[in-house]
DNA sequence: AATGAATGAGGATTCATTCAT
DNA sequence: TATGAATGAATCCTCATTCAT
């Protein structure tokens, strides 16, 4: 008698944070940061708020795990890839097409990549991804013998983040295209240019 | 000192407008679509919510109206820039210079560039820049007796959308880089990019 | 140039008069006193809120005037019919038969017989109602020779009064039932109802 | 002193909800619906307005559930009472009776009973009184082994609340009038009304 | 670990009403 | 007679957050 409430009661700390990130990140989603409640974030899942509070602290830190969450998860992707390309010039290839297969696969949390301009955490976020592709830049062109100035190699990161968030936004909305198509134009866009911004 | 009021009242319909867009454009810029308080928006108006109401209908309906007038005006630059082009080559060109100029001009209200990106006006308004810029390029391939695929030129429309949104956005957080660098580099890229694309 | 404007302009007070009641009477009906607005009223009648206050002083005001001159439209045809009875007994039953004809007729508006029951004027409209009805009978009953209680023949007006206000209310929403057996019924039942009073 | 908080604090749901109903009931039968105001049922509840949606929801909820309290309370009542009825032909006349009795002991929360007719909440429990008493009256008259025309006691029943609602109201304006006369006329009346439909 | 009760602050929106023209 | 600009005061409702248990 004493016990006898739901059974989703007592799981351990690992599989309840999932949860709330799982809900988080389909409400944030469907929502946008401040439109989304706190309220509906628990119900979604099955729990109360104030468990929220007590692992997250407070919404934006609640957010914030679920972007961070969302971007581990891509460049892990993205990483192993790399890692697995034979030679440097095909990585950037590689990364860009894993990007377009993440993007497809999560069709529902590709918000993640590109939520509210507003908030400083999507900022943030973007502008790692662009420095962690100018490395990736600045590496292939060293491994190749050339040599770059730094920020020309950082407008390329950004150049690729700001396009390849577009990109895929408008493909997300034409899904009449396919994959291959829009990969292989991303491709020689993004070789074109960065051969030409190099070349000076 | 009988008519010494504020003088704030009885104004003809168009110049309140532009008071109030005015105000809503620097208050959204600062807070972003939800955080801004139509009560703060008034206030800096020197009018109150009421009429905020009577002449917008909503706080989107505000939003919007300032997000078309800042288009508007930009678009007005850049249409100007371009009509003046000497050769189809050079119009993008022309166009991607006015741009950054614009940015630069309008530092206080480059947002409304690269707004809420979970609100549809904004990415409303993506597309119809990326369709501008597609139709630009069209004109320029076919002015030089080229043939393109229709769906080429539109992702490089939102190619260069999107990593002009970023670029700008990195570039104004970086303000020790030169515009011309940056413009240079951007052109390059640019070029680059579409040559590399409408080639294959 | 100048008197170029729409054309409702200027017309004579009492035409603008009938076209603002008739709004109200529509906009009442269709949403209660507290939520109709005087903007919506304004709107359907074609002219601006404020020459409604110039007309009317209040909402209050232009909501009694619409009750009392819907009041007035019934009571004249149930005066005509009264005054038209050949004989006394025949009287209340021409009565009832003329208020069930009105509220077939006036579908549309025949809330103004019983609306917002928490309204001061429409309780006051429901005595004056019910005393009218008092005085009928007290008219039949003498006529008859015989002799009653004031307050017998009172609260007979208001036992017709609420059950003609409920029984129509019941009738308007069920449109299969024909007019006459309505009526007959409720001829039956009035007549049956005076009758035990009255016998004591 | 420490704990002398006011001591409003912590009570289980059920108590609470009493207090609130208590408060709404009292607010909107002084204001009625549109004019009360969440604050001020909220204040007289002792708590937040926000509470109080938690609890109800809306303000139609309130008021709903304030409605749906007080004809439970009154329903009770006259179930009891018709229960015991040594007689069917007794029923209706305790039934009756009981109503008077209720309306009498609840004078501050009579509006209960008539309140804003523009309610859809308030048309619905009128037919639900009306169908009762339907329901009353047809049990009387099978048990005595006639038969009627459903809707002839349909009829009646909505004859009977009408009226009821209106004598009620009627009375509350003149206290000098005594409850024994009131009903034993309202009997006689109702009795004739009912005999005479039945009749044919 | 988890809950249900409770709040304070603010936010959008609506409205009756006035006044200068 | 008629308008359009303008307001002040409410009103409903939502939310992030806390706290006792």
């Amino acid at each position: 008698m004493t016990t006898a409430t739901p059974a989703r009661r007592r799981l351990p700390r690992g599989e309840r944070e999932e949860q709330m990130l799982d809900a988080g990140e389909r409400i944030f989603g469907m929502r946008g940061f401040r439109s989304a409640s706190m309220d509906e974030i628990a119900e979604a899942s099955g729990i109360t708020k104030a468990l929220l509070y007590q692992y997250f602290g407070s919404k934006e830190g609640l957010y914030e795990a679920c972007l961070e969450r969302g971007r581990a998860r891509l460049f892990e992707q993205l990483q192993a890839v790399a890692d697995k390309a034979s030679s440097p010039l095909r990585r950037l290839r590689a990364v860009v097409a894993a990007y377009f297969d993440y993007i497809d696969e999560h069709r529902g949390s590709a918000w993640l990549l590109y939520a509210d301009a507003s908030m400083d955490a999507v900022n943030e976020m973007r502008s790692r991804n662009a420095e962690v592709l100018a490395a990736l830049i600045m590496r292939d062109v060293n491994g190749a013998g050339g040599s770059v100035r730094a920020e020309d190699v950082e407008l390329l990161g950004h150049l690729i983040v700001g396009s390849g968030e577009q990109v895929a936004r408008w493909w997300l909305e034409h899904p009449e295209l396919s994959k291959e198509d829009v990969i292989a134009r991303f491709h020689a866009a993004t070789d074109g240019a960065i051969a030409a911004v190099l070349r000076g």
